[in-house]
DNA sequence: CACAGATCCATGACACGTCAACAACACGGT
DNA sequence: ACCGTGTTGTTGACGTGTCATGGATCTGTG
């Protein structure tokens, strides 16, 4: 496999050290969002966004743009975590199709609670190992690249 | 959240452009390979490693250290792949503890229908958006962080 | 006003990953 | 031979993500 199909093998090792460096920041924020707050990163994400938010409150739809989630995803997520009191849901008044997902209390919390670990392990695993040439080729990449995924999956071909 | 918590919000945004170039890259794999083969990017691992090794064959554990999953997730994706016949799985006779996964012919033929698709799309949405000094600069940010994720998790506090 | 299509969200079925517990076996020392 | 310990892999429960579907509501057009 690396050396065939015409990728250069030193891409192919390029991917596979991306793949284990996500995996494992990746992990490391899992376990310590699980151990400081007892909530997944999913849950994280989603009270990052209700906190960024004005009036700490969003529209499910909302929430799905900003996390790129999928909408039966939200709800998903959105209604496990309301069943933990983590966030509120209520109906919207002017759309009577919507809903407004809302930081509870008890969400705001678990968030200043986890913030701080999220943090400091980002810092640890990922930050504390670029010096600023590194951060300023990782931004350009990963623009690069995020620029690159609005083109839609063209010249595919259905095997099947 | 981005000023907050002493971390410099151009990292911040790197982090958060690095999460939306791995969430695109790993979108657009796992569609176009339930597209041209019909199955996951997990299971793809799992045909790679399979077709890389002597004899196409490897056993349960050494499959785990080599796509560094825990071992009771190979053993469900195992047994998942075999049902639908892309692997077979075969007692070991010197050791009675061990499995052999072995790379059956319906699962070669679907990692080498798939493979092209893979890296097509892996050179379309990654590679031709990279120089060669972004690809350097790649590697070695991945280098390092994962140099430094072998060190655990130390200097955490409980925050409950 | 009536209706067709678009939009917003929820739901159920299914595949997946993790964790904890477990059974079977190997291997060392005594 | 025996016992304790570590290894190998499986299983079940649980939370999660995706897909297909459906119900409710809004909006524009005739």
């Amino acid at each position: 496999m690396s050396e065939a199909m015409g990728l250069d093998p030193a891409d192919w090792v390029m991917w596979r050290e991306m793949t284990a460096m996500r995996a494992g920041v990746d992990r490391a924020l899992e376990h310590r969002l699980q151990r400081d707050a007892g909530i997944s990163a999913a849950d994280f994400d989603v009270l990052r966004s209700l906190a960024d938010a004005e009036g700490h409150r969003l529209r499910a739809g909302a929430l799905a743009e900003a996390l790129g989630w999928e909408k039966s995803r939200i709800s998903h997520q959105v209604r496990r975590m309301a069943d933990r009191g983590l966030v509120d849901r209520q109906d919207c008044p002017t759309d009577l199709r919507g809903t407004w997902v809302v930081l509870s209390e008890t969400g705001a919390d678990a968030f200043a609670t986890a913030s701080c670990g999220y943090v400091e392990t980002l810092e640890r695993t990922l930050f504390s190992r670029l010096d600023a040439d590194d951060r300023a080729a990782m931004r350009r990449v990963a623009a690069a690249v995020t620029d690159g995924l609005l083109a839609p999956d063209v010249q595919a071909f259905p095997t099947r």
